[in-house]
DNA sequence: GCCATTATTTAGCGATCGCTACATGTATCC
DNA sequence: GGATACATGTAGCGATCGCTAAATAATGGC
């Protein structure tokens, strides 16, 4: 350490450096990715990141909002009601499995696998963010067959839930869509009047 | 440390160590389990648990082990040839949303759920462990719709796995079940002579 | 009795975790 | 210029991670 002065570089961009941080949790969930990882990824010190975001947590629950305000379903261009219900619903079972295996990197759906980390405030951040995309799904099927909305959201989230996880083991995006398709066709006599109870 | 004496207690039972080792793993997953919590819950230090398991991982395989001995689903007594394929795949819907909701801390599928570990070790050998389960499905299948296979047995796993989340995520088994007789739905007119494809 | 084997004990290894104290540098106000 | 505010740098905190070396106690063969 000789005549070796200290140099700083610029200020960071902090909205480029959440976009890192969003791509690094959505590829590898929140558990795998170590504050090392991350300062590394955006060429900062760990003081810096927490100087801009406060804490791993907080961080990641700003990279779900990205992610969230960015990359959501558009639910209300789906789930429009005068479209068949079942129809939509396919609909939003395709675009989902279309987006789950678009990127080969960011597989899945990042909400959706937050909600199943170790950490436990990572998990509530999700489960959080995930509960507002539920429940415009349920009030979208309330409004079609009300008796039997619990049971169809659930069938929905279920599918959804199955694809994000296939998705991140590698299934490619032509068998994601086959599957929604097919998972479309449980609910071709659900919405039929007085169908089932 | 005075006129204290070194005391040993008997070996422990390895059996049972295993299968309380299967159950912490089951209940909480490989990453959030650690050696501590392992060998206070087995009552050892860890080069007990060590000598006798080999390590974290090997010991995470042999519990996944034990647990598809155990637990496995009765896939041989499920998909009997002789009954409708659909009635058959949404029997094994069922049984599998009754298993994954039964106990109320052993929820969803150990192996399953392995399969999206963060460390790539466990995640491949409970991949390989699950991989029979998906071929005997596969099997079945190709024996009744050869060309439809893989998209049904696809669905078929889809299924499962988010079956298996939504349990561990806290969902009843009730429900679980409602949403596993709705997804067999999907099959009813997979089967008949050359439906679809 | 006596040794070899086995299983336990204490103690701690090196690595990594999320996070922070403190000093150094730059920019902005006056 | 001088003071203040702030973001950066280096360095390292205490805790935990998976795992192990070395010493001690029990066991079985002879």
């Amino acid at each position: 350490m000789d005549a070796q002065q200290r140099k700083r570089k610029p200020p960071f961009d902090r909205e480029e450096g959440l976009a890192k941080a969003q791509a690094l949790f959505h590829a590898r969930g929140y558990d795998a990715v170590s504050i090392a990882d991350l300062t590394q990824e955006l060429g900062i010190n760990p003081p810096s990141l927490y100087a801009a975001y406060g804490s791993k947590a907080e961080l990641f629950e700003r990279a779900m909002q990205r992610h969230a305000a960015m990359n959501a379903l558009p639910l209300a261009k789906i789930l429009v009601p005068s479209r068949p219900p079942d129809e939509a619903l396919t609909a939003l079972l395709v675009a989902a499995a279309r987006q789950y295996g678009a990127d080969e990197r960011l597989r899945g759906c990042m909400v959706t696998e937050g909600m199943r980390a170790d950490d436990k405030a990572a998990r509530e951040m999700a489960h959080a963010i995930g509960q507002a995309g539920a429940d415009a799904i349920h009030a979208y099927v309330a409004a079609k067959a009300p008796k039997r909305a619990r049971q169809i959201t659930d069938y929905v989230l279920v599918t959804m839930r199955g694809l994000s996880s296939f998705a991140c083991l590698g299934m490619t995006q032509a068998r994601l869509v086959a599957v929604a398709r097919l998972a479309g066709r449980a609910l071709e006599s659900e919405f039929t009047a007085g169908s089932r109870g």
